[in-house]
DNA sequence: CGATCAGTTGACAATACTCAAATACTGTGG
DNA sequence: CCACAGTATTTGAGTATTGTCAACTGATCG
């Protein structure tokens, strides 16, 4: 938490209830929720927390975003999740553990939002609906990494590659155009490689006529081909 | 659901009671519970849902054990989890997404609790204490998850073996005896590797002084390195 | 008792990592 | 606004862990 300034602003209780994870909860336990948060700012490559921290609590993204990962004894990192504005993390540590179980670095320059463990627990205790939300939230969570275990021991890293382009193309919705929403350097850790295999296997589905790069963004020539590829994981 | 039998029998109250997923529950609630739930049978190896089968439900294991998996198109397989009694499993397609999003097969012949979906989200929308117990539940797995995915991708074969054979002797703490509590194909799929790496890694194991092999009971002969292996991931 | 399955071992192939170096970018301070 | 330092990216050469294929043994189960 270092690096960090709490602000005093805004009425956070609008922004709060267009959330996925407090949609639909009353007005009067969102006017709750606000009175427990506090908005914090931190700065890109600002360390929120560290595997093993204690968890008195957890954040929303407000603005910006933030990589959870692992990382190795010699230093090599596995971003578990890239956390995007109306997500939230560090949630895991509020209901078991008290813990963190990963570390979590600013990506740009950030404002979250921190709920205490207490008070939150009290609210949702309160609160059923609240509950429901945040079941569906950790359950989503639940299945993403079931999908990332299943890449990294079922999948090479072609297939991995051309799953997470097809993801890209269907959030983004523009056509055949995408742009990687990360560094090179950091794709590769996302999807459990190093940047010089990243590098070739760009070239590689370039060159086959998979994908078409121009720095940060691809054209998807045979989406076709790119999908057999994230189905069966492999050239 | 093939090869299932429904039971009608013993109060199940008592039982409900004494899981992790529903400790402190009153008792009152526990009735609620145990009113809903339906015991079944199944046998060994048989198939419980697959991916993608909606999720009307999820279950507990009353005996038995079950895994649950991911299979990729060419029939290799990763277990994510082995669900031991007291525990539950398919809970994540009661909260978001109503499919399962992996593969459940019993292991030996179960006694499995099912749960149906409607009637128990009624119940935990009006019991917070309830909610509490099961995103500490879903917290505690995505915390195994995270550790699946350091190790799939942070640690070669030979540490998250030694890993887990340190987690098998804290679990059975017989001293320096444990047994691998699968068959080793099962286990290399635990592992996120094949059967042939899985015998050439104990081999050398052994060989090389850590541990002493007679068929699936392990002797820890010296812990130290294994936890050193363990540790760093590498040989 | 035969057949299927689990486990082991060998030879080989291949994906991916390591190390190294060259080039392109980025952001910052002068 | 430019120069510089520190990153990021790419490419090459070599290595290594792990997977594939195949054969063989031993155990288990109808």
């Amino acid at each position: 938490m270092v690096n960090m300034v709490v602000d005093k602003d805004s009425p956070l209780v609008e922004w709060l209830g267009a959330t996925s994870l407090f949609a639909g909860v009353e007005g009067e336990h969102l006017w709750g929720l606000s009175g427990i948060a506090m908005v914090v700012s931190c700065k890109r490559r600002a360390n929120i927390f560290s595997e093993g921290d204690p968890g008195n609590g957890f954040y929303l993204v407000k603005e910006g975003r933030v990589k959870v990962f692992m990382l190795s004894p010699d230093g090599k990192e596995q971003i578990l999740h890239v956390i995007e504005p109306g997500e939230s993390f560090g949630e895991v540590a509020v209901f078991a553990g008290q813990s963190f179980p990963a570390h979590a670095v600013a990506l740009e320059n950030c404002r979250l939002v921190f709920l205490p463990r207490e008070d939150f627990v009290a609210l949702v205790s309160g609160n059923p609906a609240l509950a429901l939300n945040l079941l569906a939230a950790l359950s989503q969570r639940l299945r993403q990494f079931a999908k990332m275990i299943d890449a990294l021991s079922l999948k090479e890293v072609p297939g991995r590659l051309a799953a997470h382009l097809l993801y890209l193309g269907e959030k983004q919705a523009a056509g055949n155009r995408l742009h990687l929403e990360l560094s090179k350097t950091q794709l590769a850790s996302l999807l459990g490689t190093i940047p010089e295999t990243l590098s070739r296997i760009l070239s590689r589905l370039q060159r086959d006529g998979f994908i078409s790069i121009e720095g940060a963004e691809i054209t998807v020539i045979d989406q076709q081909k790119l999908a057999e590829l994230a189905e069966i994981g492999k050239f």
